[in-house]
DNA sequence: TGTTGTAACTTGCATATTTAAAGTTACTAT
DNA sequence: ATAGTAACTTTAAATATGCAAGTTACAACA
């Protein structure tokens, strides 16, 4: 049997449209890029969690917004395999793991912040960095979120 | 026929949950609240192109991201609607529209430059400000993107 | 008069992603 | 032996996305 196009190729190997062009850029805009990693719902809100000192996945699960758990999973898959987080095993018996901003992820605080600030300034009800600080924190404790409060 | 119950009454309204908590925030986190509206792949690309001075739905579509007509539609109305973009008919026979950055939408300013800068600092082949300029304008011709230039 | 062209959308449908809920694995504690 | 917890994975239904084709309202040309 020959293969006679490119079609039939991918079917042979399984692999879906989506797949194929995961790691295609749509262009060489970064904001285009960039969106490619962080654009959605969720992206965000866990890196918000791990500048304000969460570091577990059950952590991240217990945020007021309620990721949906496979999310959360495949979310911090994304972020690293982007460079974004590291996953350290901390513990053995049981296994415990704990996710940690990279550089690379510790720059988005420009972004973070440029975010805060317009939805302070235009959607009403919503609340500060310090008042974030509070809620995302586990009683208030051990938070390193003052790298978002400058 | 008495209505006995919420339920009821949602179901003579016709009105799906989605659309029950389209408005009903996930909490009161300004990163939460803005990725509502600007959190997914397309929202913000089409504001780029409005800080470069594109204004028509056509000129939108003509990007070389390729939004599917029917997202463009649906993010123009959804930036309509949350105040970033005014719409406004510029002639009559045939009726065409122009579509432009409010107060509300120039301030996405730092967010898109923040996230051009991250790009550019982590993300490989991508362009800078002045390129993606000449890019998304239809000739370099008349664009405001010097408000994103600063 | 009829044909072609264009802007700004809308509709239909297949596929992909999201959501909510339940299940799994590997342990510790009682 | 039973219950509890962290960190995930799986499943199924709801929703969103991507692509193509269709629609409306005109203008311009032959």
């Amino acid at each position: 049997m020959q293969v006679t196009s490119f079609c039939a190729i991918v079917s042979i190997m399984k692999v879906t449209h989506s797949q194929l062009s995961k790691d295609a850029k749509r262009s060489s805009c970064p904001i285009a890029c960039v969106l490619d990693i962080l654009g959605d719902k969720w992206t965000l809100i866990v890196v918000r969690d791990l500048f304000f000192g969460k570091t577990t996945y059950s952590e991240f699960l217990a945020s007021e917004e309620n990721i949906p758990t496979n999310l959360l999973a495949e979310r911090l898959k994304r972020l690293t395999s982007a460079g974004v987080v590291e996953r350290i095993q901390y513990q053995d018996r049981p296994k415990r793991y704990a996710y940690h901003l990279t550089e690379k992820g510790q720059d988005l605080h420009h972004v973070l912040v440029a975010l805060v600030g317009w939805g302070n300034k235009y959607i009403p009800e919503t609340i500060s960095l310090k008042e974030i600080e509070k809620r995302v924190t586990i009683g208030g404790s051990d938070s390193k979120g003052d790298d978002l409060l400058k």
